[in-house]
DNA sequence: AATAGAAACAACCGCAGAAAC
DNA sequence: GGTTTCTGCGGTTGTTTCTAT
C-alpha cells in the first residue's frame, strides 16, 4: 500500500501559513468546496501540497472550530475518554464538538499528560505509578485481581474501539432514520456517551458514597449536564476529604468557584424524550476502584438497558427510571466501605471474593485508587471557562 | 535588558484503510 | 484482483511564546 509522499515535490512551501495563504484557501473552499485536495492547491493558487492544505483547513480554518482555552468540561471529558479509548484522538474529538483531534492531542501532550504525571499517575494507564509498591504488601491476590481487572479494562477498551468503528460507519445512516425522541438516537453515540457516562456516574457514586451530592439521579439531558454535576459533586467530595493529594490538587489548581456557573448543583436533569440511557453498569470495582466499563462497552441499542447482576447490586439506568429509587440504591449500597462498589464488581463478572476483607493496607490501596479517580475528575479545575459546550 | 530553558502550539511525516481506476 | 490515489489518523518535530534567572 505504499504511496509516495505528497509533499516531496520541490518548490512547494512548508512551514507556517501566512494570512495570505489562509485567505486564498478560505476563499477557494468557500466558493468551490475542497473537492480533491490534491488538485486544490493549483486551483487556489497555493504553493502547498494538498495534504498541507487539508490539514490547515481541518485543524485551523474550518469555520466550525472553536479555538482557545479548553473548558473544564472539555478537559474532564478528554481525561475520561482518554482513560477509556487511549490515544484515539479522533474518537475523543467526536465527543468534543468544535475541537479537532490535533488540538486535543496537543492539549493532552502539553497539559493533561504532564499534570497526571505530576500527580504520580501514569498518563498511559491512568493508574498510580506506585502500584508496584502496593503489590509488595504480601497480598498476592491483590495483584492477581489487578491483573484481571486490567485485562477487563483493556478488553473493554478494545471492544469499545471496535464498536466505535462500527458505529461511526452506521452513524449517518442512523441519524437519517432517527426521528425526534427516538431511542436509536442513543445508539448513534452510544459508545462515547455510555462510557463517559459510566465514568461520571461512577463519580456520582463516589459522591454518594461520601454522603454528599444531590438527591436526584436522573437521566442526563446531555453528557455535559451529567459531567458538570458530577464534577461539582466530586469537588465537594474532595473538599471534605482528608486526602492530602487530592486536597493539594484543589489547593494548587483550583481557585475558582464552580458554583458560580453550575447552578444545577446536585440535580441531574431529565433526559430528552424517550431516550434510553445506555448505562449498563455503574460503579467501580471494589478492588481497583476502576470504573466497570465492560457492561457499558457491550451495550447496544438492542440490548436491554437494564442488566442486573445476580447480586442485585449492579444497577442500570433508563429514561423512566425513578431517580429517587436509584439514589436510594446508591445510598443504601454505600453504607459500608462500598456496598455498591462491590456489587459493581460483581457486575463486571468479578466476584467480590474478599468482600469482608479489612486491614489498613487494603484500605490504603482502595483509598489510593479512589483518590486517583477522584483526582482525575478534579484534575481539570485549573482553567474554568464560561463558554458553554455542546 | 538579555538570554537560556520550558511550555505551547502549529504543522509535518508516514502509515494504513478505503475508494477509485 | 491488483495498483494507484485519497483521506484519516496518530506520532513527532519545528517554531514561537513565555518565564525565570
Amino acid at each position: 500500500m505504499g504511496r509516495s509522499p505528497c509533499c516531496d515535490k520541490v518548490g512547494l512551501k512548508k512551514g507556517p501559513w501566512t494570512p495570505e495563504e489562509d485567505q486564498k484557501l478560505l476563499a477557494y473552499i468557500e466558493e468551490h468546496g475542497h473537492g480533491s485536495w490534491r488538485a486544490l492547491p493549483a486551483k487556489a493558487g497555493l504553493h502547498r501540497c494538498g495534504k498541507s492544505c487539508r490539514l490547515r483547513w481541518t485543524n485551523y480554518l474550518r469555520p466550525d472550530i472553536k479555538r482557545g482555552k479548553f473548558s473544564l468540561q472539555e478537559e474532564q471529558t478528554i481525561i475520561q475518554l482518554h482513560a477509556l479509548l487511549g490515544n484515539r484522538w479522533s474518537a475523543i474529538a467526536n465527543h468534543l464538538p468544535k475541537r479537532t483531534d490535533n488540538e486535543i492531542k496537543n492539549y493532552w501532550n502539553t497539559h493533561l499528560k504532564k499534570r497526571l504525571a505530576k500527580m504520580g499517575f501514569d498518563p498511559v494507564t491512568h493508574k498510580p505509578k506506585n502500584d508496584a509498591m502496593l503489590s509488595r504488601d504480601g497480598q498476592s491476590n491483590k495483584s492477581d485481581a489487578k491483573l484481571s481487572h486490567m485485562a477487563q479494562w483493556e478488553s473493554a477498551r478494545l471492544e469499545a474501539e471496535a464498536r466505535l468503528v462500527r458505529e461511526s460507519k452506521l452513524r449517518s445512516h442512523s441519524f437519517n432514520q432517527v426521528g425526534n425522541g427516538g431511542c436509536s438516537g442513543c445508539n448513534s453515540s452510544s459508545l462515547g456517551f455510555s462510557r463517559a457516562s459510566t465514568f461520571v456516574a461512577s463519580g456520582q457514586l463516589l459522591a454518594k458514597t461520601a454522603g454528599i451530592g444531590g438527591d436526584h439521579f436522573e437521566s442526563p439531558t446531555s453528557t455535559l449536564t451529567f459531567l458538570e454535576n458530577s464534577k461539582q459533586q466530586m469537588i465537594e467530595f474532595l473538599g471534605t476529604s482528608s486526602d492530602q493529594q487530592s486536597g493539594s490538587i484543589i489547593k494548587e489548581e483550583s481557585e475558582h468557584d464552580w458554583k458560580s456557573y453550575m447552578p444545577n448543583l446536585g440535580e441531574f436533569k431529565e433526559g430528552v424524550g424517550s431516550h434510553t440511557l445506555p448505562f449498563t453498569s455503574i460503579g467501580f470495582h471494589h478492588d481497583t476502584w476502576m470504573p466497570m466499563a465492560l457492561e457499558a462497552a457491550s451495550w447496544t441499542a438492542h440490548d436491554s438497558p437494564i442488566k442486573t447482576s445476580t447480586s442485585g447490586h449492579c444497577s442500570s439506568l433508563e429514561n423512566e427510571m425513578e431517580a429517587e429509587g436509584f439514589t436510594e440504591l446508591l445510598l443504601n449500597s454505600s453504607g459500608e466501605q462500598s456496598g455498591l462498589l462491590e456489587g459493581s464488581g460483581n457486575c463486571g463478572g468479578e466476584s467480590s471474593e474478599n468482600g469482608g476483607e479489612s486491614g489498613s493496607s487494603r484500605r490504603d490501596y482502595l483509598e489510593d485508587n479512589k483518590n486517583y479517580w477522584n483526582s482525575i475528575l478534579n484534575l481539570v479545575n485549573s482553567s474554568p471557562s464560561h463558554s458553554p459546550l455542546f
